[in-house]
DNA sequence: CTTTTTTATACGCCTTGACGAATATGTTGG
DNA sequence: CCAACATATTCGTCAAGGCGTATAAAAAAG
C-alpha cells in the first residue's frame, strides 16, 4: 500500500481516467468522505473505492480513518513540479462544465445532507485550506 | 487519422508514457525528423513511429513531411488550459536528470551529425520558436 | 520500373487496468 | 458475540495499449 516511487509516467496515468478526475475535483477544497463521493458521482462504491485506491498508490491523495468513515483530500507530491502540475489542473477543470456541475451537487448536499437519504449522518466534508484548496506543506 | 475530440482525459493518458514524454522533451524546442529521434533515444523506428502517431491522434503533436523525412513539433492544444498544463509539463521535465541527458545528446547531434551514421543526410532540427519552445499562436 | 531510404502500419503476444458482482475488513452499537 | 454500516478487496472478464517482428507505403535515386 505504500506509494511506489513518484515519476511523470504514473502521476500522468493517474490523471488519465475521468473517474479519477472528478475525484479529484471533489476534492479540491475539501477533505471529504467516501460516502459523499458515491453519492454526488452516483457510481457504485467499490468503483470509487479502487479509483482512491489507485490514487492513493500515485501518492495524490491521502486518507484519514474516522470512526467508520474514511476521509479523503489531494496531497500535493513532493515534487514542486508536479505540485504546480496539479494544482493547475485543478483550475483547469475548474472550468469544465460537467465538473462544475459535480462541485455544485456537492454544496448541495453539504448543505442540506438530509435530502440525500444515503448521507444522513455522514460527515460534512470540511475545507482543509480555503486559500489553495489542499494541504500543500504538510 | 483526425485528432478525437480533446478532453482531459485522453490529454493525460497521452502523457502517461515514458518514451512519449521522452518524445515531447526533445521536441520541446524544435522541429525535428524522426530519424533524430530514433537515434537519440536509441529505441526502434516501429516503436517510436507508434508513439509519434499516439500523440498526433491525441493532438499534442503535428508533422510535416518534407520528402522522405517526417517533421514532427509539439502543437498546442486549442485548450487553454491544456497547454498551460502542457508547457509547465515541459518545465518540469526540464529539471530531470534524464530529460537533460536527451537533449544534451541532441545537441550534440545536431552539431556533428557526421559522429552518429544513421543521421547523414538527415536534416538537422530546426528551432520553431526560441522563447517558448514551441508553436503556440499558429 | 526497380531499388533504396524513411516512415507507417499490421500482427501476435502480453500486461495493465476498468468494471460489476460478490465478499472481506474494520468500526460502532446492542 | 452479533448485527449494521462504511469501506476495501478479490475474482472473472474484457478492452486498451506496449512491444518486437515483419511488412506496407511514400518518396527519391538509378
Amino acid at each position: 500500500m505504500k506509494p511506489r516511487k513518484f515519476n511523470a509516467e504514473s502521476f500522468f496515468q493517474a490523471l488519465g481516467d475521468n473517474t479519477r478526475l472528478r475525484l479529484l475535483n471533489l476534492m479540491g477544497e475539501r477533505e471529504i468522505c467516501v460516502c459523499y463521493l458515491v453519492e454526488i458521482l452516483g457510481q457504485s462504491q467499490p468503483k470509487i473505492s479502487r479509483h482512491l485506491a489507485y490514487l492513493r498508490r500515485a501518492g495524490i491523495v491521502a486518507a484519514r480513518r474516522e470512526g467508520k468513515w474514511m476521509h479523503y483530500r489531494i496531497a500535493m507530491p513532493a515534487e514542486i513540479g508536479a505540485t504546480q502540475l496539479l494544482r493547475q489542473t485543478l483550475a483547469w477543470m475548474g472550468e469544465d462544465r460537467k465538473m462544475q456541475a459535480d462541485r455544485a451537487r456537492l454544496l448541495k448536499a453539504c448543505c442540506s445532507p438530509k435530502k440525500f437519504a444515503a448521507l444522513e449522518g455522514a460527515p460534512v466534508p470540511m475545507p482543509v485550506d480555503p486559500a489553495c484548496g489542499c494541504e500543500a506543506r504538510a
